[in-house]
Order: C-alpha cells, then structure tokens, then sequence
RNA sequence: GCCGACGUAGCUCAACUGGCAGAGCAGCUGAUUUGUAAUCAGCAGGUUGCGGGUUCGAGUCCCACCGUCGGCUCCA
C-alpha cells in the first residue's frame, strides 16, 4: 500500500504508512516534544482527534492549546473527566451537557440529590485520580439507533433527547475513556493523562436546553490548563479581577451604595455624581455638536399612552404601575413614547430631517430578583436617549453617523466592544416584511463600514431589530450598553407624519439609540476598566494638597485657591498626620495629583508633586503643574 | 422567577461540638508638628437581616420571608 504525502502548514511534504495516527506521524515526523503538546488535528481544515487515521493526502497542521481550537479539544476532554469522576462517585447522575467555554468547561448533572460545594472536592479529587490512571480516550461511531438504545439502556434519557433532535444525516460518534462513555462529536485528547492542571471553580442551577420550562440541572464550572502554571495564573487573575469589582469599589471609594429598602434601585453618593455629572456633561458636549436637542419627559404616564405604544401588551411584566384620581398609570419602562409626544406636539417638515431628539431618561424596569447585579443590572437607571426621526432615504447614513458616534465615545475612554444584530422577538409587532426590511438595512451599514458583528437571533427590541454594543466587565463578562434600534412601529402607531416635498403627510422612520447604555451600567464599566483610578477628568477628587505641618496651611490653602478658580476638584488634608499617612490614604482614594508643600515650596512659590501612578516627581512652579493640570483635564487622557 | 451558598458594629472579619457578642480599619476626644503608602492613647459603636419555632439557654439548630453572591432564564 503506497504511504500517504502530508502536507504542513509550511508546505513541507512528508510521507506516512497510511492509515498512521496523527499522533504516531507528528513523533515519528516531526519530532521534538510536539506529540506530548499537541491537543487535536488540524486536517484538510477540520478539527479532528490526535488519534485520526491518515488515510488520504492531506494537509495536516498541530494544533497545541496555544490555539482556541486546541485547547477546547483540551478543555472538552476536562468537562469528560469531570463528568467521568461524577458518575463514579455519584452513581444514578444523568448527564446534560458539557461543552468547553471561553476560560474553561463545565458539564450539567440531574444527580439524585444535588451537590454541595464539599461534594466539588470530592470530584476534582477523583478527576485528578482519572488523570493519573491516564486513560486513553477513544472515538466510536454509532448508528443512530445503537446510540439511541445504549444511552436508553444506561437511562441517560437527557442523551436520548439529544439524539433524537440531531439532524438525520450527521454521524453519532460517543468516546469512551475508561469505564465512562459519552454522546459527543469531539475531538478530542487522546488520554485523559494530558490534562496536567484542573480546578473546580463554582456549582450553579442551570435549565435544561436553557428552557425554564425544563428541568434545572446542577452545573459545574471549572477549568483546567496544559501547566500548573498556567492554571496558577489564572486563579491569580480572577483574584486580581475582584479586586477591580465595582460593587466592591464603589463601596471602598464613596461612589454609590445599595440598600435592601430598595433592591435594584441604587444610591450615588457625591462622589458618584461627580463622575456621573462628568459623563452627562461630556454626552451634551458630544450631541450637540452631533445635532441632536435635548428634551425631557415625564417619569410616569397614563395608561392609555402604553396601550398605544404596544408597551401594555410587549412590556407589562417589566412595568411598575400607579394610580392617579383613580386613573390607572405606568412609570415609564422606555423614553420613547414621551419622545412621541414631543414629536406630535408640532407640525414637521422633511427639511428638518433628521431631527435628532435626545433625552438623559431614567426608567424603572421590573427585572426579575435573581438577575439584579450591583450597578449592571438594576431596577431603575438612566438611558441617555435619543430618538432620530427621518426619511427612509436616509436610514442608512443616520445609522452610520450612530456607530462612528458610539465609537468616537468609547474610544475616550479605551474601552474594547464588539457588536451584535439582534433580529425579530418571538413577541413582536409588525409583519415579517417590515422586519427583515429593517434588518436589512442595519446589516448593510454594518457590512458597509466593514465591522466584525455577530448575529443574536431573536434578540431584537418588540418593536424593531438592533445593533447591540458590549462591552466587557473585569472578569470578561459581557454587557449591552450602546444600542442602535431601527423602528417602523412606533411611527406608525403614533400616527407620525411629515409633509413631504410635495405637500402630502408622510409617515417617517425612527431610530432608537443609545451611547452608554445606562449610566449606571456604563459606570460600573468604567470602574472596572479603570480599576477605580479614574483618569484626570473623571477623578471625583483631582488634586490634593498636603501641608507638611501647620504653619503650611496658609500657603497649602493658597495653592488649593489657584485651582479652585480654575474649576479644578482640589482638596487641602490639614489633618495633624505625618506625610506618608496623607500620601497612603490619598493613594488609596486614588487621587491622580498630590502636591506636598512645606517650607522649600513655600520659599519658591512651588509645590512637591507626586502623581498617583508615578511617584514623587519633585518640585516644580505651581502655575507650571496648574497649566499641566488643566490640559490633562482638557484632553480627557 | 429557578438552583446553590451566604447574611455578626459604617467597612473587613472573629466567636470550639448551643453557654457572658469580639478585633482591626473608619468615627469622636486628646496628645504629637510630622518631607513621599498607616504616630500614640482614650472613648463610643450591636434587638447578630426580619419573623416564628426547638431549648434551662440560640449568632450557632429548624421553618418561613427579605436581601446579597455565583449561575440559569431575561435584559440597558
């Protein structure tokens, strides 16, 4: 039988027995320590097993977990062990799904009687013995009914259902390690000795099929790495990450706190609303040079408005409602009907088109108790709204200027986004027409300006789709914070109209957007990514001036005075506290600028400047630190 | 809402199997006059989330509720 000719990533051509093991070729071929790195195939374009048999020509490239697809081969073997050491030491536990994930695995359990966290250390105690007994793991190939009979005859009825919802023509493939075997398309390891690094790292509820009409299920999260090292990092990383946890800041700092009188319904402390106020006043910058004007509208509205909007029917179970003389009202869920009567108020011409109105709206959602998380998720925030009326024709650029706008903002403030288009509800208004109309011309924009996006089916607002903005969290959980929502409803529902070129009435066409989000998310955002040492323009306190003993408060109150004229947060600790207890604690409170003064400065007319992130930098001219002071705040660095 | 864990002073946390609620930080008072990440002393601070129950006795055990945390579902 002739050899097999294998390509390489480099173009090297080798030659195989055919029918070699990925495995046997890359020791035998390619030497070094790669078959001991080496976590899954790369053949012909295709992620297979180590163990894959080369029996045809075939470019063939290693990959090791330094690739994704490597290390969720990797991490996919972890999730079997996981569920291997489970059902050895919890006999009867069905299995639902364990899939590999960004930073690790986990696997969902319907065990008889469900796990504590001791139980964890149990379990990772009995993976790391599967480790050592380095069990080879092995691919087979079902019919789909052996399969549907094996994991019947086992009463993996979980298993059951998964096969029998797999399309008729995929290929049924189980890989066994040991006494364990599980439905799975693969790839994976070839031993379960590979996985030198595992950690459990938390337990949780999680529905079957992620229907909460299905059964819930105990899942387990954990995650594992080619090195204990590595492993070691990461459990430092997730500490590190804590410490940047906004709830835990926003406490520390004096930015806002929560209280059980009112879950979801945050309170912002002066400090807080330094910030706050730093970001609303930069949005009413930013929007009126983009041509938008400012409106407000009320917090609570009739009823009958909501019936109208579609609110009544789409939106109730989220809204808090009132009485008033006996007539029943909502306090609004979204600004947008307010932004409709606004609209209505006046007669409107297409040469105001696209009238821009912007609206900082705070609305009260009613969103379910076991969802509320610190400043991300809460029961009443502020929308920095606006709602962009204007021809068909000009759909597309509107939503272009949208997207260079969120840019231009998240930019400032170095944050990393993706996006997301979010298509039609399952509770929806508006035919399908309409909807994939308006879909199709978010999608064009978005193809147009050439930006990476993924699609979130049935993700979209009642009312129309939208193109979703996330932003990352310090444990790289994602949030939605800006969003662009394309509405042919609500026009038509208001009964909106223009007068057109020609003199006629003319329904026009709505966006919906928003830059941050919800300022209280945007915030809680922004103090995870700065990690509390907000830059310059943002910091609640900017500058502190240290008096080195009393008969320096004179001239410390002296510099303090020159900023204050200028605008600038400064503060004088005159407390009786030696130098390094001022300098700690203005360092902990993350003051950006220190300047110490006692009797050199005071003879030179300067102060000792020490910034937060740098140190002491030494002594310079006090109008020269005002004037360095003032840029920085100017150029929002 | 669902699953699990947790809830002690403003904050961070102690209190062995049920046996007198305690410390550090913060706060207040006083002393100290200080040169680049914590000066010393004293004082005050609590219906142990709320409500029931078991017990001679409950922070500790049981039940229900509220809240928080991690997920699921849902969403800005």
């Amino acid at each position: 039988m002739a050899d097999v000719v294998i390509t390489l990533k480099d173009g090297q051509e080798r030659r195989a027995p055919r029918g070699t093991r990925g495995l046997d070729f890359i020791r035998e071929e390619l030497g070094g320590g790669l078959h001991k790195s080496a976590a899954a195939l790369l053949v012909n374009g295709t992620v297979k097993d180590l163990t894959y048999p080369l029996t045809e020509d075939a470019q063939v490239e290693v990959l090791t977990c330094d690739d994704p697809r490597g290390l969720e081969a990797f991490r996919h073997t972890s999730s079997h062990i996981l569920a291997q050491a489970v059902q050895r030491l919890y006999k009867g536990t069905k299995l639902g799904i364990g899939p590999a994930i960004k930073d690790g695995y986990y696997y969902d359990f319907d065990p008889e009687v469900n796990f504590t966290p001791e139980d964890l250390e149990k379990i990772e105690a009995e993976m790391e013995n599967i480790v050592r007994e380095d069990l080879p793991v092995e691919r087979q190939e079902m019919s789909r009914q052996e399969a549907s009979d094996f994991f019947k005859s086992r009463g993996e009825l979980y298993k059951v259902e998964l096969i029998e919802d797999l399309p008729e023509d995929t290929p049924i493939s189980c890989y066994r390690q040991g006494e364990f075997i599980d439905l799975c398309a693969g790839p994976h390891l070839p031993s379960t000795g590979r996985v030198k690094a595992l950690s459990l790292l938390n337990l949780a509820g999680a529905y079957w099929r992620g229907s909460e009409k299905r059964p819930m299920l105990q899942r387990i999260y954990g995650t594992s790495f080619p090195k204990k090292a590595l492993l070691q990092d990461y459990l430092n990383r997730l500490e590190e990450a804590k410490k940047r946890d906004h709830r835990r800041l926003g406490q520390e700092l004096g930015l806002f706190t929560l209280h059980d009188a009112g879950p979801g319904f945050p309170l912002f402390h002066p400090k807080g609303m330094v910030i706050r106020n730093e970001l609303e006043k930069f949005w009413r910058e930013e929007h009126e040079k983009a041509g938008y004007q400012e409106i407000k509208t009320p917090l609570i509205l009739n009823r009958s408005l909501w019936e109208q909007s579609g609110h009544w029917d789409h939106f109730r179970e989220n809204m808090y409602f009132t009485k008033i003389d006996d007539a029943d009202y909502a306090v609004k869920p979204m600004n947008c009907p307010g932004g409709m009567l606004v609209y209505k108020s006046t007669m409107h011409s297409y040469r105001d088109f696209p009238l821009k109105l912007a609206e900082m709206g705070t609305v009260h959602r009613h969103e379910l108790s076991g969802t509320l998380h610190g400043l991300m998720r809460v029961r009443s925030f502020t929308q920095d709204d606006a709602h962009i009326f204007m021809l068909p024709s000009q759909i597309e650029a509107e939503v272009e200027a949208v997207i260079d706008l969120v840019d231009r903002f998240y930019r400032v403030f170095g944050f990393k986004y993706h996006v997301e288009l979010s298509t039609k509800p399952e509770k929806a208004m508006g035919s399908n027409e309409m909807w994939e109309r308006a879909t199709a011309a978010l999608e064009k924009v978005l193809v147009k300006k050439e930006m990476a996006y993924i699609i979130n089916e049935g993700d979209g607002a009642f009312y129309g789709p939208k193109i979703d903005f996330h932003l990352e969290d310090s444990l790289q959980r994602t949030w939605q914070c800006g969003t662009i929502q394309l509405d042919f409803q609500m026009p038509e529902k208001f009964d909106l109209t223009y007068v057109g070129e020609d003199g006629e009435k003319h329904r026009p066409v709505m966006i919906h957007r928003v830059i941050y989000g919800a300022i209280e998310r945007f915030f809680a955002l922004l103090i995870e990514h700065y990690g509390g040492a907000f830059p310059l323009w943002l910091a609640p306190v900017q500058v502190v001036v240290l008096p080195i003993t009393d008969r320096h408060h004179g001239y410390a109150r002296e510099v303090a005075r020159l900023f204050k004229d200028k605008r600038v947060r400064v503060e004088v600790d005159s407390r009786s506290e030696k130098m390094g207890y001022k300098i700690r604690e203005a360092q902990v409170n993350k003051v950006p600028y220190m300047l110490i003064v006692g009797d050199r400065e005071m003879a030179e007319d300067a102060v000792s400047l020490r910034k937060r992130a740098e140190g002491d930098l030494g002594s310079f001219k006090t109008r020269e630190i005002l004037e360095r002071v003032l840029q920085e705040i100017e150029e929002k660095k």
